[in-house]
DNA sequence: TCGGAAATTTGCGCGAGAGCAAAGAGCGCT
DNA sequence: AGCGCTCTTTGCTCTCGCGCAAATTTCCGA
């Protein structure tokens, strides 16, 4: 197994405060590893037994319920940290992690987590802010689910997407994986149905443009009015 | 300001870990603040200069949108640390917290809170721990608001209060600290209208017992049964 | 002890969006 | 090149639960 020159990871948010040296010792406690499309780096209720970083592709979380529905919980983009149950003394992983395109990442044993925790402190720091990133976005998932209408959601996980994983096209931005109405509506906790609805809506607007898995955003700006809520602001009536 | 014993706090999550003297020197740092019922121990969008582990009581952690819209992100209990915003690098609190009868909490400057990682490194484990439950918790929230109905929302919400801050009293279990219609409407994404409903209807069918700001569980048991979503157990019809 | 504010209950009508059904379109695979 | 599977679109109906309104109860403080 090759070993991951440091150059390509050097400034990710989890290898910075550490010397050059003590990058390298880090990653060679790692191995790299491909995902074709389609294929899982860890199924939900697994033993947690390794932790990751995401070093190229897009990978889609998702989790599914005592009942059997299923929900995307969210996409990991290039240079973040994933996996980390061990680090929050889960001992399974409780989501299952695909790759949403060809994907790369390097992959640490959940056993020489705490042995790493105690030699590169910032280590820590770094896991810490992952997890309160993420803790951030889930709690804006719910304040969103209380307190939006089904557009708006859908507009926000659109925008949030484009920032997170967004390509610049000459249309607008286009959303760098494939994506299907089942994924966004498994985001915003509604039916492909009404997101399918909604998007021919927005597309006879202007304001994204569709295709088989595909979404491209083609008026932000007015999407960020829709998901504000700033209600009827485009048809509102002259006067009230 | 009187010093904590260490007795009071020694096998808390936070504490664990650490040496009897270590225990003390990261007390002597701290101050202990009581906070009378109905007052903020900080609020959202304040600057987050203190982290805080709260002693005794209870405190409702709050949330409003950008269109005023409030919601309730969780309930603090004693022995929890919480406040960390700066262990996320986040320079202000993104809530408010509120308490919710009188509590007693231990502060410290956040401005410490990178030293004192370096100095006990248990206490990077604790932090990771205590962030990562919470967003556990909080995805569980997502799904449920993802894939189920309001009833089921309620049930799973008192179940979780009922496990967190359950007195057991005579006729089953209380939610030990005063808690509104309101506000379990806000834990659940729906209306205190509806929230009045179904504990009306459950009052009829003996499973909880209301009050002003008081809610009792009767038989956990079968809103466990209605919170899984197994629906109609009760009243399926014998031939479907 | 009494007055008033806050919390709770309950009725009624409507609308967003889910559920069901079926047709149409795009892509991969042989 | 063509077949078939998956993804998407669209129509229709029905229901859950929200919004509005008003009565009632409970608690707290003067």
């Amino acid at each position: 197994m090759a070993s991951v020159d440091r150059s390509l990871v050097a400034n990710l948010p989890m290898f910075a405060g550490l010397a050059p040296a003590e990058q390298d010792e880090l990653l060679r406690e790692a191995r790299s590893i491909r995902y074709p499309k389609g294929s899982a780096v860890f199924d939900q209720g697994a033993k947690a037994d390794h932790f990751y970083l995401l070093l190229h592709g897009h990978l889609r979380v998702e989790k599914v319920t005592l009942q059997g529905q299923q929900s995307v919980v969210r996409y990991v983009s290039g240079g973040e940290l994933f996996g980390v149950a061990q680090a929050m003394n889960l001992t399974h992983y409780p989501a299952t992690a695909v790759a949403a395109v060809d994907s790369i990442a390097l992959a640490w044993p959940s056993s020489s987590w705490n042995r790493l925790l105690t030699k590169y402190p910032s280590l820590a720091s770094s896991a810490l802010q992952t997890v309160g990133s993420r803790l951030q976005d889930t709690q804006a998932r719910v304040l969103e689910m209380s307190n939006e209408q089904v557009e708006q959601r859908v507009a926000h996980a659109l925008l949030r997407l484009a920032k997170q994983a967004g390509r610049k096209v000459d249309a607008g931005v286009e959303i760098d994986f494939p994506i299907s109405r089942q994924d966004v509506a498994e985001m915003t906790g509604t039916t492909l149905h009404t997101v399918s609805r909604i998007l021919s809506a927005w597309e006879q607007q202007g304001l994204v443009e569709g295709g088989r898995q595909r979404i491209v955003l083609r008026d932000a700006n007015r999407l960020h009015v829709l998901a504000e809520g700033d209600e009827g602001a485009l048809n509102r009536k002259p006067n009230p």
